[in-house]
DNA sequence: CGTGTTAACCAACACTTTGTTGAACAATTA
DNA sequence: TAATTGTTCAACAAAGTGTTGGTTAACACG
């Protein structure tokens, strides 16, 4: 089971695939990912049971065809992200960078909105959760955080980054989940501002 | 389907219930949510599969039983977080208060162990960490945040508070997924480190 | 445009899981 | 002890799964 399934590069193919990814992403976010059958997949998508099994071997095998195809995109996005001088954080220049990213970062969620909505939202699946922050946990060590850092890694830093990804993430999701929804250069400011504060400086609107 | 059934107060039930249940947390760290049936379970529970019908009505509601259990135990927690001066961070004594507090969160969170890693790790229920997100943000704003910001809702305020819930639960996750893992003294000593410096500062252990 | 290729469709199959039922049994409580 | 009641066991229909073989129709390409 779960065996790999090479993915035909036909017209008819690709349609089916398309169809069968959406309606899984509409159904996920509907339902959850336990939520639906194939069958009731397949019937959504307009598409024949058997066909759903031409292309993935079961339920997780499309699950895992949608994420990664999020997950890969995020690889640009790193080659920015990685150009962040984490040691001369809070000079205008700097802060003026690292806004430009988190713009980038938050129009980047914005088009993937309604895989993001369903796969991150409260009936989603949390292991993509996990591949996220391991990914954005993975880029700041191995390409942020300087060289002294890297060698002498102390707890400190691992829960450091962790401590900094799950918090982007949670604001990322917060958004996701707005109704009137700030655009991605409103998000980008809000979140420089927070993420500029220590715990005990009042909060003020830029 | 999913309606409630009245919890029997018998010494047969309570070793069912918890025979259940604690298969239940195994399983669901093992294989994940839908990785088992009922019929799994039962057999690990050494409990008949009718049995489980008596008590449940389906996965979910075992599922929510035990989550249940945990989010009512953090009411406890949060009169005490309810404590922290937010206005008044960085004083020494202040931040001697806000160590005490995390010791205690540590602490709870170490002896839910077992049902944390397993509905919080990579085969768990997001749900469940919506739930936490949901309560810890709900007392933040209810109970921490002064006069002035809960009437003055600006989204700076709700972002902030959804930044700093999502980043302590990430490094609880971190730490419970830690093979050595720090005491609950440590760990307060840590995140309040992390929590207290502004982005640019540099990285040292206390 | 015609033709071989191949994916989609459809029906049928054995199999697993589900949720329910009724009756016999055994543990609990008072 | 006696009545209660949860557990067990067997059986059931219903639904979903993953697979198969044969037919139809869309596709790519020379």
């Amino acid at each position: 089971m779960s065996r790999t399934i090479e993915r035909k590069d036909d017209r008819r193919s690709r349609r089916s695939r398309k169809m069968l990814a959406d309606a899984f992403v509409e159904l996920v976010g509907e339902r959850g990912l336990d939520g639906f059958s194939i069958t009731d997949l397949t019937e959504l998508a307009n598409v024949n049971r058997g066909t759903f099994y031409g292309h993935f071997s079961d339920k997780e095998d499309l699950l895992e065809y949608c994420e990664s195809e999020f997950l890969n995109g995020i690889s640009e996005l790193e080659e920015r992200i990685a150009q962040v001088p984490v040691t001369e954080l809070g000079t205008e220049e700097t802060d003026s960078f690292v806004h430009s990213v988190f713009v980038e970062i938050f129009t980047f969620v914005e088009e993937h909105e309604a895989l993001l909505t369903a796969l991150l939202g409260p009936k989603g699946d949390i292991s993509f959760e996990h591949r996220i922050i391991d990914t954005v946990c993975t880029t700041l060590i191995d390409k942020i955080l300087n060289e002294q850092y890297r060698i002498n890694r102390t707890p400190l830093v691992d829960y450091y980054v962790g401590y900094y990804s799950s918090a982007i993430l949670g604001v990322v999701l917060m958004w996701l989940n707005n109704e009137n929804r700030e655009t991605p250069e409103e998000m980008a400011t809000i979140l420089l501002g927070i993420a500029s504060l220590s715990l005990g400086d009042p909060i003020v609107l830029s």
